[in-house]
DNA sequence: GCAGGGTCCTGACATTTGTCACCCAGGAGG
DNA sequence: CCTCCTGGGTGACAAATGTCAGGACCCTGC
């Protein structure tokens, strides 16, 4: 095989995480980083304009998250693969990126030697994901969380009041209390912080 | 110049992330990475068996973190050079890893090309710092806690209630409160969840 | 049409949290 | 010696938080 070579894109908001990416993968004879990006909303004009095969896209960037930066590129771009690489095993990461289109999963601590091949796979039209990381997904299952009570915890996450969450959300106190209630009995725990903590490990904010 | 090759020792516990380092860095044909760790456990005895010039630290890793790892590397091997990388900017650290010993400070959204020049700047016997994070430090001063206040808020960090702290730290539930309060007051809070907010990116805790 | 879910609101209530005034060591300095 | 100051502790009080029972509205699916 190895006829042309493959084109990557990489998205990364940390400089020197992606300029490291991109030493390791133009290492490899038949790959090539045609385009380095720091936020998600500049992936399009660069995909337009480097038109590459496989798109590496952090989940975690300032501005437009790696998720709706999937979804976005894939609608323009079908034929472009994505492999998200993330910090964090979130399984709802997870079950989020493939549902936005991405092709392949991989986070930042599965060996280097085997992101090549990650990306070779990806570009052949196969999937990649993560195994323990997938079955994590399926026991954790998806967010039994509504969205306004997602909402409301999210608003909650920098320890702002009730009085606070119901400005900012147009809503009674009553009410923000209700759903932090109902959150909080949903997560298991004893408390608004405790619930935001488990939420937000498992990918649900 | 140019003599001898530098040899590098990276710690990062993201497997990736420190790949794709070695990586980037082993394209300098000045520099050679001779061992690559994930934990700072392991870092006293890669040194002790590959005696490296300059040692890239991460500040957060499981097990011993950066700044107690840079403590004992220098104390073992006072002629290594130590180069944290971190991702957080956060002022404490930076203070914190000088005084454990640290011959330099970088944050990971430095551009890729600059860390080669900041490990021959280390090399070399300078110090290397990140202007802008020196700056905040300046701004951010010394922690205001004592050491009881931000062992309580370090203890209520997963959202603990005061009672189940108060269990944690042998104290009485009341004295916990007042600590939380003195707390909240020092670090312009309205808040537990907001002081340890805050604390935590300062670096205090 | 009707039931069920989600959202929004209200009001009442027990618990938790944050604040404050006060007390007790133990150094530092007069 | 005594006083001042600081970190640490106690108890009482007010405010915020979490829980519960209701009731109204709007969808969606049977």
């Amino acid at each position: 095989m190895s006829g042309p070579l493959i084109r990557l894109l990489l998205a990364d908001d940390q400089a020197l995480v992606r300029g490291a990416l991109a030493a390791l993968l133009d290492l490899e004879p038949d790959l090539s980083v045609v385009a380095e990006v720091a936020t998600g909303d500049q992936v399009l004009a660069a995909a337009q304009a480097h038109h590459p095969d496989v798109a590496l896209i952090d989940v975690e960037m300032p501005g437009m998250d790696g998720i709706e930066t999937t979804r976005a590129l894939k609608q323009d771009r079908p034929e472009t693969r994505v492999l998200i690489v993330t910090t964090f095993g979130r399984p709802g990461y997870l079950r989020r990126a493939l549902q936005a289109g991405a092709d392949g999963f991989v986070v930042k601590d599965t060996p280097a030697r085997q992101l090549a091949d990650a990306v070779r796979r990806v570009h052949a039209g196969l999937r990649v994901v993560d195994a323990d990381l997938a079955a994590d997904s399926l026991v954790a299952g998806d967010s039994p969380l509504t969205a306004r009570e997602s909402e409301v915890l999210r608003a909650g996450r920098d320890g702002a009041s009730v009085a606070a969450i119901a400005g900012r959300l147009y809503l009674s106190e009553g009410t923000v209390r209700n759903h932090l209630s109902s959150a909080i009995g949903k997560t298991g725990s004893a408390n608004r912080a405790e619930a935001i903590r488990v939420a937000d490990r498992n990918g649900w904010l």
